[in-house]
DNA sequence: AAGAGATTTGACCAAACGGTAAAAATGTTA
DNA sequence: TAACATTTTTACCGTTTGGTCAAATCTCTT
């Protein structure tokens, strides 16, 4: 379930939240979670999103003043989730265990929260208009802090030479892939629409992938 | 959804096409290109096209009927050359060689086609509406043939036991994710908003992911 | 139960949008 | 160059969309 309300979803309420303006605030939120991570952000109508909210448009710009706020209301909330399991890594841990761990939450994470992902996946694509300054400042310096902790593992020889930020990169892109991209995939393994049962040769393929040896794999049976 | 019409953009002339004909439903694709990419389907405008395009949007109709037909029309003419480096991958040849040569094809791709590759990842997102009998059938008939050739390899232990097609979706989304997400890397790195020179680093970096170890790397100077 | 404040609604609006019709302009060819 | 076909423009239309407003209703407190 989407995190989303921070601190402020500025409305024209300056006092206290009441009960049914908190209720509400989330009940607009997930609808346009939906609403936008389906048909994007230029996709999405106040109309669907009033609708899924199962309110009356002007009832939803009560609470949030116009469908921008909405948007960015929706991405500021889903942030810290999102950097979540990023932040985990431990500069203590062992590095095969510490970069496992890191992907086997980033996965799970794009199974839980497909819609936020794809929100997200959105958000880039459209030339990160409203998270560009996020990008710039909370995301690269934690990725600034996490790349000096793999550096200091490929220094130590724990860790193959190579650049730590592509590193990451590669364990966003794949595991992301499996939410953002999910019809291709179900379409080219035959899957029903529903299914999500790919994520485990997913996990298995990742795990081959990034911790054991691809190629040249002269031990097998 | 529409069904992407064969090979030619058909438009309501029947007979061969003109000079003028030409030229400006090329001009119109490439422009469509641009404004399809940036804001996707719901947030391209045929007035931005038109406008990109230096035509009126009357005129611009004239060529293609509606909106959705500039944009099946650019999808389908995309096809062919996304799935080029995949079609390339030859049995014959040896897998370290043959799955680097892809990766690197598939890197290239990037580089030389964002637009291509964002309007794409688009599509998709949105749920394939327009492609998804395409990703069904073609692609799947080509990654299900693809997937022989890499499970062969995988027998003959030249190659890590995994499954083949999920291979094939990490080499997709490393390689994509350069286009797709290129703000991003670049809000990252801390690069300008034209420079491409992460692409160098890329390559090492997926070079060191598919064809070598990354981890365990006792060998390390 | 009354009053104040919070919430909801229906009616509405201006702009943007996808698209059309027909005339005017241009190109092509006999 | 005249006749025909193609291309371009001007003016326009109906719908959708984001958003407003004031009145009506509901909720909570005293």
């Amino acid at each position: 379930m989407a995190q989303i309300s921070t601190a402020s979803t500025s409305v024209k309420h300056p006092r206290s939240k009441t009960r049914i303006q908190q209720e509400n605030e989330e009940r607009i939120l997930l609808a346009a979670l939906e609403v936008f991570s389906q048909n994007g952000f230029h996709g999405a109508t106040l109309d669907r999103i009033a609708s899924a909210a199962d309110m009356s448009k002007p009832n939803l710009l009560y609470y949030f003043k116009n469908k921008e706020e909405i948007h960015i209301a929706l991405l500021t909330g889903l942030l810290d989730v999102w950097l979540a399991p990023l932040r985990e890594i431990s500069a203590d841990g062992e590095p095969t265990l510490e970069i496992g761990a890191y992907i086997r939450r980033k996965l799970e994470s794009s199974r839980e929260f497909p819609r936020e992902s794809r929100l997200f996946a959105n958000e880039i694509l459209a030339g990160a208009p409203h998270i560009g300054t996020f990008l710039q400042t909370e995301l690269k310096q934690l990725v600034d802090e996490k790349a000096k902790i793999l550096q200091r593992w490929i220094d130590n020889g724990q860790l193959a030479p190579c650049d730590p930020r592509h590193l990451l990169f590669a364990i966003w892109s794949t595991t992301q892939h499996y939410a953002d991209f999910s019809v291709q995939v179900r379409h080219v393994l035959g899957l029903p629409p529903g299914d999500k049962s790919y994520y485990t040769d997913a996990a298995e393929m990742l795990d081959t992938l990034f911790l054991g040896r691809l190629m040249g794999a002269d031990d097998v049976p």
